[in-house]
DNA sequence: TACTCGCACTAGAGCGCGCTAGTAGAGCGC
DNA sequence: GCGCTCTACTAGCGCGCTCTAGTGCGAGTA
């Protein structure tokens, strides 16, 4: 920075000017300066700068690196951090590599604010993370912790998905469901609440699953195994995500079950694998892109006020109709 | 950190000591340091130290936020690095987020090093960035840039997925390129010169393609409109990447053709998409770990000596045998 | 006793910036 | 001529840490 001033003939002061885009040097200065630093390649230190700043305009972003939704998410924040004027740290956490362990790497980068994709973490520990500083948490909702909360209505989702089957006719409509997977529970509460909705409680079937291809596959066999004993097959199977919805599909299309005459088959997430059937898949998309928006925003909020209540944006999901759904067979199309 | 010293009656350099983990404080001190700072909640401050160390010890990662592929990578490397001492900063480039971008943050944190995941920088470009921190080229190769390579021997790869299907007795086997995505180039040779070496050079057929599932399905009923119009099928599919082989499978399987009884199919990368056949499909394996290894120990090697010349890692691929391979239709099995 | 050595610890400079307080000079009204 | 404001610029402190060059002290040695 020194060498630059030197260079153009100003102070260093100046040059600080010049790179934070302030007002207080000529235009014809600016451009000179500019010139300089690009001819002998000097770039501002962030780390100086963050320190001498005394905020570091640092937006912490934890991330589990398997998770597909959450790329989409990253894609969200950057811009929307960009427009407050903040940088993003990315910190994944992966196996032998604790969300602590990626957490603390933020804090020790001064983020000024986390915001926490698809935490696993328990309410107290995300408490005691939000009291040290503004926390968002994305999809997962810790009731009590002084967090702010981004996620999507589950339960909407479902509500679209299963109004949609019915329409079509559908009534032997089964829900395999996430585990402890993020989602699950409300999605699995708001599968009950329609059956019941619509009349249909006798014929409720949640069959336990995961948010993976294998207990798609494995979900389609026993239900393959259940046919060749003479049970009937549902006519839809509304799946805990898009994963487990291809594992269905993969293992019922290749028994000869066709979709969706025979069978409909609807995710959860519009994941790229949504279009992995040339049909394409029916499915709840989760607007990553607003999801992200009300995160940076809460986080912005929160940092100018901490002491704000808790809050929680709800998203409503959409389902989109593509192939895997239709009219229940023997209906007149 | 002074808050520290004084309320354990210490210099600040001794706590300075105790949070480098360093020889000259004697344990009871050292204990009695931590307690405090775990007390009143101190964390030491990455910035300054950075700052004051002149060094930063901090790896920058770059990495494309749709690639798959480089999650793996990305878990490969945090503990590499941390084996070196190495703080791990990671930039996406995304939609609306060029390469360009994301390196200039990695490198306003003063990253002492660079690995770029994929990149698909010109050769020029990624010579300059070279010139200025030493960088690791994961996947892609520019042949003069001062630079280090990572990528798996793409050829082998091909070579043993062809190897396998000629030996289950295939011959009509056509290949999907990929286009210009990383390594279509030298999987494309890679199927020419096996092609020749096993005497099938006039069967040889390359039909181009995508790293995507729509290009795979595409090119599944390119094939299907060919049969119809009283061609013959392939016998045996090798696609440019599992998403392109998925697709294939989706669309041909859809039309009655069984896998691998009437067609075998082969991808390539072996991500989570390889599980999604109940049968599992055939894949050629990148050990994203070793990779990762390899990446980390070139930048640490080059940051030692930047003059070092160029080096490449080619790690061998290795081909792993699942459902959708199988012997060629007609034979006794 | 006088010295050297090693250990536990400290003083204080300086890392590269941002920022506050200030200056110099030009333009203006009276 | 004076004071005023406005623009363009500068001096220099301090952010929280690391690191070098020390100090003081007890033990070992001649």
């Amino acid at each position: 920075m020194a060498d630059v001033a030197a260079r153009a003939g100003v102070s260093r002061a100046l040059v600080s000017i010049v790179f934070r885009n302030q007002p207080g040097a000529s235009e014809e200065t600016r451009e000179r300066v500019l010139k300089v630093a690009d001819e002998i390649g000097y770039r501002p230190d962030s780390a100086a700068r963050l320190l001498a700043r005394g905020r570091s305009r640092t937006l912490g972003v934890m991330f589990a690196v398997q998770q597909i939704f959450h790329k989409d998410l990253i894609q969200g924040i950057y811009p929307e951090a960009e427009r407050f004027g903040y940088d993003v740290l990315l910190s994944a956490a992966a196996e032998g590599r604790s969300e602590a362990k990626a957490v603390e790497a933020l804090l020790g980068h001064r983020c000024e604010a986390l915001i926490v994709l698809g935490s696993e973490a328990e309410a107290a520990d995300l408490d005691e993370l939000g009291r040290r500083v503004p926390t968002v948490s994305v999809g997962h909702r810790a009731p009590r912790a002084r967090a702010d909360f981004v996620h999507s209505a589950e339960g909407e989702g479902v509500r679209q998905a299963m109004d949609h089957l019915v329409e079509l006719g559908h009534r032997r409509i089964v829900h395999i469901d996430g585990g402890r997977g993020p989602g699950s529970a409300e999605r699995r509460r708001a599968y009950r609440s329609a059956m019941r909705r619509h009349g249909l409680e006798p014929e409720a079937r949640v069959i336990p699953g995961e948010h993976t291809e294998q207990s798609g596959i494995e979900t389609g066999l026993l239900l393959l195994g259940e046919r060749d004993r003479g049970l009937p097959l549902p006519t839809a199977v509304l799946a805990g995500n898009d994963r487990c919805a291809m594992g269905v599909l993969m293992s019922l299309t290749r028994a000869g079950v066709e979709v969706p005459r025979d069978l409909s088959v609807v995710g959860y997430d519009d994941s790229h694998l949504s279009h992995l059937m040339p049909i394409g898949l029916t499915t709840v998309r989760q607007d990553a892109m607003r999801m992200a928006e009300h995160a940076v925003r809460f986080a912005m909020e929160r940092l100018e006020n901490p002491e704000l209540p808790s809050r929680e944006a709800v998203l409503d999901p959409r389902l989109v109709v593509r192939g895997t759904s239709g009219p229940v067979p023997g209906a007149t199309a």
